[in-house]
DNA sequence: CATGAATGAGGCTTCATTCAT
DNA sequence: CATGAATGAAGCCTCATTCAT
């Protein structure tokens, strides 16, 4: 194996958040996972804190700038940015596991960064639904209520998988309907 | 202060998981705010282990068996109790700082748990949707959706709070338009 | 071997002193050589800083506090008991070679205790002049010239065996004739 | 800054000596210190050792040998070739840092080397004390009280400053006196 | 029933050293 | 000549667990 980088670090931390919270960001078990030693890790982080910290950036920038970027990027009406964005979202596994064990945190270095992932995702969302015509109120209220029954989804799924998709039938087709019914006037 | 018991060792258990997840069940702080000594502890219990299951128990009782008792108990219309089962659950506090944490953690015998306890939670509500008149499929629908949101609001609830209420109003008028919402056929 | 007690520990980190200098107080070595484990010594001390302190407390007490109340004690003319100190302090070499590292040690915790101890024997060498005759200024000022004598005897024996007792006999003549002098009016 | 030489990392290091000891010899400190990089250490030297080792050398040389030098050079009766020495060896504050951790290390590769410069001060001492006229006995006991003496100020200086010169008056009238007594026949 | 003491695994961090480039 | 990267030993500390009393 080559030599590694602090990404590389920092994408397998994100992968101990996704299976174990940031508690699970442990050093040398990292290394192992890496096929590195413990000591080689201090060259690319002054601590682990500084890994977390990484970490947190990363899932960040992936499961919520990145996301935006893409579904403004790929273009379209509002309603099917939605639909692309919520498919890209349930889609992405290994990021929504990372934001259940996030949102659990109490540690308030982690809360910061959920509340401004929150927010930027709040935002974004009402953003879209203004441009289908709601007010602003109305937008950034829909926005809330769809950005909480997210999080209560993955939740749910996380939990108690089938549960959700014994009812809802297909994801796809639950998407479909929820676009729906946040766009309706 | 007289002997411990088991329980009183669970129940600071559940404490700290409300205000740490799993992960903060550690024997010697407990044993501290018990003003006992970890060897105490080891008569109660064999490991760590058992002290969370029992914790687990706990929180599976208080959060959601006693809370169905005491609803059904309580009697009334199908919409009265439904109306008074948000209204204790939204109180507990503490039980839902649990709710978060344990439905966040990765570990199969906290699973195990929390599926049951979703499951329990979701046939009670089913039920009581029924009980108003919704068809079978229908009651278990909004059930299961109901209870994500659920899980959804603490969650936001937690990581950012006022987000909510600031888009939501308060907390005791918002529940009144969940049931009201839920119950329309 | 039976239970140790955080006495043994202080004392076994005093000898690491005099052999290393506090530098030289860690925890597993010292473990081994008291034939515990490095986890045991959490139980009588919460940090190795903890450890240092009580070592100093017993160079402290051992070597200044002891060593005037055993010379008290014994009472006999103020030469007498000069006579005795310095009998006393020659041959406590594990002790002296505690004074010599902890003497040149920059760490502020250390040189507050250095700095009472070298107080407390300067003021006690003192009021044994005073006792003698000398007037108040005169006998501090012999006593700080004698004390620093002594770390420099003692430093010179260290760093060089053998070359102050060549030019200077038996060290017990030695003594006899620095108190001479310094009881001379 | 041009390339660093083995000296540059000598020096480094003696500094290192004074504030610390040399347990404060490390390598990555220095290399900061230096604006270089760890690696580049080890073109120079082998292992830190020989980092030490070169570090006593020029310790030896600056304090010892230069110092003889420099007063045998200047030249003038032993007298105030004496009170010379005296006064370049009290001016360099580093240097007697330096001496004072050096004298209290416990390592033989130290040992040896202030072993070594510890017999060239007191032969130079002597020496100038029986061109003062004292037999060659007489002018090596005094040569080794007084570098004693040396030693136990500089000690006492560092752990208790302002103790020594509260009692003794300013350094330079302290040197006066204790050139004349040592020459006083 | 419980305590005081000890064990040992596991996690964090520093630092001397090595090595490919 | 030197850098960037990695290694591994050694030290600190926490904590689940055990055990004698």
């Amino acid at each position: 194996m080559s030599r590694l980088s602090g990404d590389d670090w920092a994408l397998a931390a994100l992968d101990a958040i996704s299976s174990g919270g940031v508690a699970a960001v442990a050093v040398e078990p990292i290394a192992v996972r890496l096929g590195a030693t413990k000591g080689s890790f201090y060259w690319h982080f002054k601590a682990r804190g500084d890994l977390v910290e990484a970490a947190l950036a990363l899932w960040e920038q992936r499961s919520t700038l990145d996301v935006i970027a893409s579904v403004e990027q790929a273009g379209g009406s509002p309603k099917a940015r939605l639909r692309r964005l919520f498919g890209l979202v349930f889609d992405a596994a290994a990021l929504t596991h990372a934001d259940i064990s996030l949102h659990a945190d109490a540690d308030p270095a982690v809360r910061e960064v959920v509340t401004r992932v929150s927010r930027r995702r709040i935002d974004y969302l009402a953003s879209l639904l203004r441009e289908c015509g709601h007010t602003p109120r109305a937008a950034r209220r829909r926005a809330v209520f769809a950005y909480s029954a997210f999080l209560g989804n993955i939740q749910l799924m996380n939990s108690s998988p089938n549960l959700l998709e014994s009812s809802v039938g297909s994801l796809s087709r639950y998407a479909d309907a929820v676009v729906e019914s946040l766009v309706r006037i």
